[in-house]
DNA sequence: GCCAACGTTGGC
DNA sequence: GCCAACGTTGGC
């Protein structure tokens, strides 16, 4: 069991967005490390749902991986901001999960406070901090959700 | 809106 | 294959 982290940008794409339609597909991921990351997804596995370019940014609750990669449409899309001309349908090149919404937090664990936590030092957060797709310890993620008030605790 | 970090592209 | 130029991400 692995745990993830995917960031969105609210404007874009936020939790309760996802939270209305239940299920998405990550679409749009153009960066290799976090594409390689979504191909070793498995269905069932947790992640955080992270707002990026937001106020303030930070992790907003949590989704899971509702089935494993396929190609993301979007790349065929002529016109779509997403489009790659070098892929075709025999061999894609940019790959995305299904994501289906599980919680949000009542209370959404900044960037700042992740930061100020030692036991969260060594994040890929703040190691990789562009990667928008990028695993997670077991251990930083039961921090976390201590963090966001332990919700999750007896489940 | 600025800009640092960093991934990608393309000339050589 | 190196690396400068360029583009994008994302915090602030």
């Amino acid at each position: 069991m692995n745990y993830w982290l995917m960031k969105s940008e609210p404007a874009v794409f936020s939790i309760d967005d996802l939270k209305l339609k239940k299920t998405a597909g990550w679409d749009g991921v153009r960066n290799y490390q976090a594409r390689n990351f979504m191909r070793g997804m498995k269905t069932g596995e947790k992640a955080f749902f992270y707002h990026s370019n937001a106020n303030p940014s930070g992790i907003a609750g949590i989704m899971e991986i509702s089935g494993s990669a396929y190609p993301d449409p979007t790349q065929f899309e002529r016109g779509n901001i997403h489009y790659d001309a070098k892929a075709t349908k025999k061999s894609p090149i940019w790959f995305q999960v299904d994501v289906r919404w599980l919680m949000t937090f009542e209370r959404a664990v900044a960037l700042l406070e992740l930061r100020q936590e030692p036991k969260l030092k060594d994040m890929t957060l703040f190691k990789r901090s562009r990667l928008s797709v990028q695993p997670v310890l077991a251990a930083e993620w039961e921090t976390i959700i201590e963090m966001a008030g332990g919700i999750l605790k007896g489940r």
